[in-house]
DNA sequence: TTGTACTTAGTACGTCGTACGATGTACAAG
DNA sequence: CTTGTACATCGTACGACGTACTAAGTACAA
């Protein structure tokens, strides 16, 4: 056993608590986590998830590729803390007083506002994010909106899950239906043309009456193949509703 | 203009539908595309999505990596076939005569299952997957669980949609609390012993009151962070329950 | 003043998807 | 039967990626 220096590494929840032991040598750092991970999101925001390269980030800091690991110890804690750093700023709409309805409403609502603003979130969210300050306060203000409602505390973590799981499904699709749009350089025209005529002979009205009948009528409705927004406004709807026999009885 | 062969490059459609025009000259295909694509499957499912790349797949079928490119014009592509096969032959429950909820709840266990058994799919399924002859076929036999309970044709869709939402997202939090315990080296109980000073110290009763509450409730409950099973029972019934008022009208 | 812990940067490794070009095969046309 | 051509196959290579490693230089602690 050498003396070695142990080079200690920050653990994930040290950074996202910004709890590193405070450099002391060396020379001075010129950027801090923070505007590392600033910058991620804006770009995240601006090109997507995949356009957020090491290199490309470093580019944007003007510094080079590898000094961001003296920030974050790889990509996967940047993501992490892009996450983190979302949950801390969003929106919490004050709800209290209000009943029971609205409540959840109005977290759903802050949550599809995030995801919508920050498409790259809502495909790299977890159900259970790890325990940033930004994570637990937005726990912490969801589980509010539940309180006093009658529900036992395991109760209250399921439903807000439950609900939060119904958002991020909601975002996701609404996400991946703007890209495909964005990833198309077909029109519908184009792509009805390239494709129709197999559809046509292909989706056979006795081998798939019900199928055709109610994608016509769907796709008619929404005037396209999948509408995110109406699919958001719906599901919430239903959701509550799922939750209404828990809370009101 | 030369009167150059216009390689005619398959249609995904085409591809999904197996209308390829069918080759005349040159050497015989070693292999078919169903071949490769059950290979991929299995492969996925053995050794998850990020073990499937060209390279490795190809090794499996004893074939060098571009010769993969005959048969699938891309990654992309690739996926998408191996959702429609996992479609083409996954579990549909036979529900005629049965009451509405039964019906719902067997259309979700269906996909729950298919998910847990193919975790790769529950992350790589768009909510409106590319109409294969699978996913016609599997949207065919969804709706007509959902025939004679009084809806529209609109809202057959939205209801479908709505509930296979849930079902997708709860197999991708189940697959990633899975991937999660897989990836971490750690026990829980070196967990605690790394992280657990730092959360103590954090994690204020004060600051957090709901959450330190709940959050602990919820774990002692389920005996772990995240019980994905207990999430989709709990998440069905509300979901269902979310469905009777449309339905029962 | 000097040693040491640190930031920064350059280079490089192993991976990925896939473009390109050469080689050889088997059918179609002569 | 011969020959031309369309195609399957494969080796090589390119430009990305995340990141390990090493060297250089900086500023505080002793």
């Amino acid at each position: 056993m050498t003396s070695a220096t142990e080079t200690p590494k920050p653990n994930l929840l040290e950074l996202l608590w910004r709890a590193a032991p405070e450099a002391g040598r060396g020379p001075r750092k010129g950027l801090t986590v923070d505007a590392v991970v600033a910058a991620a999101v804006e770009l995240a925001d601006r090109e997507g998830l995949e356009a957020l390269t090491v290199r490309r980030l470093a580019q944007e800091l003007g510094k080079a590729p590898m000094t961001l690991y003296t920030y974050v110890p790889g990509k996967t804690e940047l993501v992490a803390l892009m996450l983190d750093f979302l949950f801390i700023s969003m929106e919490r709409t004050e709800v209290g007083g209000r009943p029971w309805r609205e409540r959840l409403a109005a977290v759903a609502q802050d949550n599809y506002a995030l995801y919508r603003a920050h498409p790259w979130a809502a495909a790299a969210s977890p159900s259970r994010p790890p325990l940033g300050p930004g994570q637990c306060a937005k726990y912490e203000h969801e589980l509010q909106a539940l309180e006093g409602l009658g529900l036992g505390d395991v109760e209250m973590d399921d439903v807000l899950a439950h609900l939060l799981g119904f958002v991020r499904i909601a975002a996701q699709d609404a996400a991946q239906a703007d890209a495909e749009r964005a990833a198309s350089a077909m029109s519908d025209q184009e792509w009805w043309e390239a494709n129709g005529p197999l559809l046509a002979k292909v989706l056979d009205p006795e081998r798939f009456p019900t199928a055709v009948r109610v994608g016509q009528a769907a796709g008619e409705a929404h005037d396209a193949a999948y509408d995110a927004d109406h699919a958001f406004a719906f599901g919430l709807e239903r959701t509550l509703d799922g939750l209404a026999p828990l809370i009101e009885r």
